[in-house]
DNA sequence: GCTAGTAATGAAGGGCTCCTTCGTAAGTCG
DNA sequence: CGACTTACGAAGGAGCCCTTCATTACTAGC
């Protein structure tokens, strides 16, 4: 909107660098030719751009591919290791880290039980031991950390505090990104885990290439997350998606029907009885089946809105209970038909529990794309 | 996304001209010196850039304002008046037309009545009568228009064709971008009234400046118009904010509760009937303040919907009953307020009947400028 | 009416980035 | 080992932007 600035020489020789980075970081490793001809430049010019790109530490030289008919290209590589990402997934029973690269490629992951009631300290300590872990296991340290994004249940505002949190006591109107900065001296993104799920979904999952997705977080907790543009969607107070505050759209009981089904045997504990009530639906139990089916009559009216209001690509059925999304694709699809204009591509999720970290992972990394590529950054930095 | 294209010199001065004619369009005329400051090149290289442009025709010289210290300086202004467009509003007891300039003021306006049941003959008879009535009132020709936007009732597809349309019988399954095309000899762009109408508040109404609106379109028929992210929200479809659809959001039955209100007076045709319950609302009749309690109520529903899924910054209401807005505002408000978890701002359309022409006019202003801006557009083409 | 002051103009010279072209280098294939 | 293929590197040229400076046109004050 706002911009209204003109370009220098030095700004088209900035476009051309982030050009080539972009192409490298999007095909690996590329000759010269093969840049130029991807970017549209002239060899020349190419040549020089990668030259500034190694003295500045983005882009190293790798061997040549031999085997080709004539004269060897060198090749070039975007350097995804002169930094690091760690995405963290915060959730009631789990706290989940992952380590990636800078570009989203994981390279170690580690997991840490909690319990929903344990206090804030507990908690954060345990954000620590796994972040620390994954450092461990591929030899890092936390000085090369360039992002840490962290993806957790609740409305998070824009400045990282947790404004709402039903499931978390201890979460409710805390300065979360302000704990971790103590935590962790560099940047820290704090998202909605929902809205990171479905990033997931749509950088590397069954999503990809869709232009606008629902993402439905389905499990003892009921979510969405929405990609609209091929971007996620916070809304202005950050709390897009929370279709589940509203009673006519029966999605906050809906879980019910599995918790209290007959068939579930007794003395499961109560966070196993939709998982039992699912599975015994697989196996054709017919009071299971029922229930399933007033589940997803529940499940569908929500959906519907959102479907109806957006028009989206695509819905993606993730979150606990996608494991069962055998038992609950088709009913859910034959609903959503009755409902829907123009019926949207439904799918399950199929990165299961990583969904979250995973998640936080692209958070980070497009984090790191925008500020690449935002207009009048300045000069690339020197990395290291 | 795919935007792996590097920069020529050639392209940084296409992107330079265009951020000159971007900078006249938004201020008016403007010195050199001002342009360069804005810009910020140099002198000499906006100098030669206007000149540029001047040779094209996209930009002329004013006279100079007189009265300032030092030499005076020439003035430049982006040319307007060398193309216009036509906005139109098919509506279903009127065609409203508006003609424009390249900057979106509105230099003509008329308005046809037609009957909902009209042959399809007539209807696009009567849209031409309503754009030649403008071409005349402006001593314009039809071959000086750039753009024909239009702006009507039903999902349309995204090659203009009419996909549902309950209101108005002859649409259905119409070609009617086709048809208008053998009407105009220039680009003729289709889409929904409701987001034409949110279009112009964000353009040039209540939400102007606002990131994410939800625009409401109450009046005989419900719609909805969406921006996300400061631009219309079509949907994969082109179906968004077909809210309507779904019973649990009790839009569809909502106005019967205007209609059928016993304040009204028998003999009233039905389609005034609505307005009469408003006015006796406003003036504290009692079954008619029920009456609006009931339909707010049932509105509320499917408004609370949209906002728990994209946290608008605000909602607009618009359309027919935007009118008594003072009657239905406030409890409106009061029902919201229960319902979401961040209130928005709420206000009323100002821009009234005029709101779908305007939102085309503006429609067609904005594929200007997404066609002017685009990059890899090629260079400028010559006007006139 | 004249002079001082102010601000825009126009032309000259320089630097940077990209392009095309051509001879040279380093492999594979027969 | 020679022919062929493909990449490399250097040289020369064009386009665009910048800075600088003398010139021009107008206002303000005496």
């Amino acid at each position: 909107m706002a911009d209204l600035r003109g370009g220098d020489l030095s700004r088209l020789r900035q476009l051309n660098s982030l050009t080539a980075i972009r192409a490298l970081r999007r095909a690996g490793p590329l000759t010269l030719s093969a840049l130029a001809e991807r970017t549209g430049l002239s060899r020349p010019s190419m040549k020089e751009v990668t030259a500034e790109l190694m003295e500045l530490g983005w882009v190293e030289e790798v061997p040549p591919s031999s085997g080709t008919m004539g004269r060897p290209a060198r090749r070039y590589r975007f350097r995804a290791d002169s930094g690091h990402l760690v995405g963290v997934d915060i959730g009631g029973h789990n706290i989940r880290a992952a380590l990636s690269d800078l570009d989203g490629e994981i390279l170690a992951e580690t997991r840490q039980p909690v319990s929903p009631d344990d206090p804030l300290e507990d908690r954060l300590a345990a954000v620590e031991r796994a972040v620390s872990g994954c450092l461990a296991l591929s030899r890092t340290t936390v000085e090369d950390l360039w992002t840490v994004a962290v993806g957790t249940i609740g409305v998070i505002d824009p400045e990282g505090r947790v404004v709402y949190s039903a499931a978390v006591p201890a979460w409710r109107d805390l300065d979360l990104a302000g704990e971790l900065r103590e935590l962790f001296p560099c940047q820290v993104l704090i998202e909605n885990d929902s809205r990171l799920a479905a990033m997931a979904e749509h950088r590397r999952g069954v999503a990809k290439g869709a232009r606008d997705v629902v993402f439905l977080h389905v499990g003892r907790r009921m979510g969405a997350g929405l990609i609209i543009g091929g971007k996620v969607h916070r809304g202005f107070g950050a709390a897009s998606g929370e279709i589940v505050m509203l009673p006519e759209a029966r999605w906050f009981h809906a879980p019910e029907h599995l918790n209290t089904c007959v068939s579930v045997p007794e003395g499961t504990p109560p966070e196993d009885a939709a998982g039992s009530t699912l599975s015994a639906a697989r196996n054709g139990d017919p009071a299971a089946l029922e229930a399933v089916e007033r589940y997803v009559d529940d499940l569908a009216v929500g959906t519907a809105a959102m479907v109806l209001i957006l028009d989206p690509e695509m819905v993606v059925l993730g979150g606990g209970f996608s494991r069962s999304a055998d038992v609950l694709l088709e009913p859910l699809r034959r609903r959503l038909e009755r409902s829907c204009m123009r019926m949207p591509e439904l799918r399950a999720s199929t990165l299961g529990d990583e969904c979250v970290v995973v998640g936080a992972i692209d958070y980070a990394v497009g984090h790191l794309d925008d500020q690449l590529f935002t207009p009048d950054r300045g000069p690339l930095p020197v990395t290291r």
